[in-house]
DNA sequence: TAGCTGACGCCCT
DNA sequence: CAGGGCGCCAGCT
């Protein structure tokens, strides 16, 4: 198991509830900006594992769900983000802005 | 063994 | 303003 998917799987855990993030923002944060393909390879990895991996509050830099078509269910996604009170209309999160969690910046500010 | 694909992102035309 | 292409890394066929 490479460590760039433990060090995925380590930042993603550690977004908290109603906050989301971008896969090019934890790819920027492991250190390679255009490997915003690989988290999300991860992610779909993250189905075998055991651990449960928040993957749905990992979307696109457009604040859309583009990786809803992997879960069990496509909704399954929406209805997780919306349990933790982030409105979603047509896959798009609203006020993404408001409900987006840079790993860069929040564990920049806790260090 | 080599090549293709993939839940993205940004630059160029 | 819109579309297409390249970069990134690892896994799968």
């Amino acid at each position: 198991m490479s460590d760039f998917f433990e060090q995925v799987y380590n930042v993603v855990r550690k977004i908290p509830p109603g906050k989301v993030t971008s896969y090019g923002a934890i790819a920027t944060y492991l250190g390679s900006p255009g490997a915003a393909r690989m988290v999300g390879w991860a992610m779909n990895a993250s189905s075998s594992k055991n651990e449960f991996v928040p993957a749905h509050r990992v979307v696109n830099r457009n604040g859309l769900l583009t990786g809803k078509r992997h879960f069990d269910t496509p909704k399954a996604m929406e209805e997780l983000l919306e349990n933790e009170g982030i409105n979603i209309i047509d896959g798009q999160i609203q006020q993404f802005e408001n409900k987006f969690w840079n790993p860069s910046t929040e564990f920049k500010k806790e260090l």
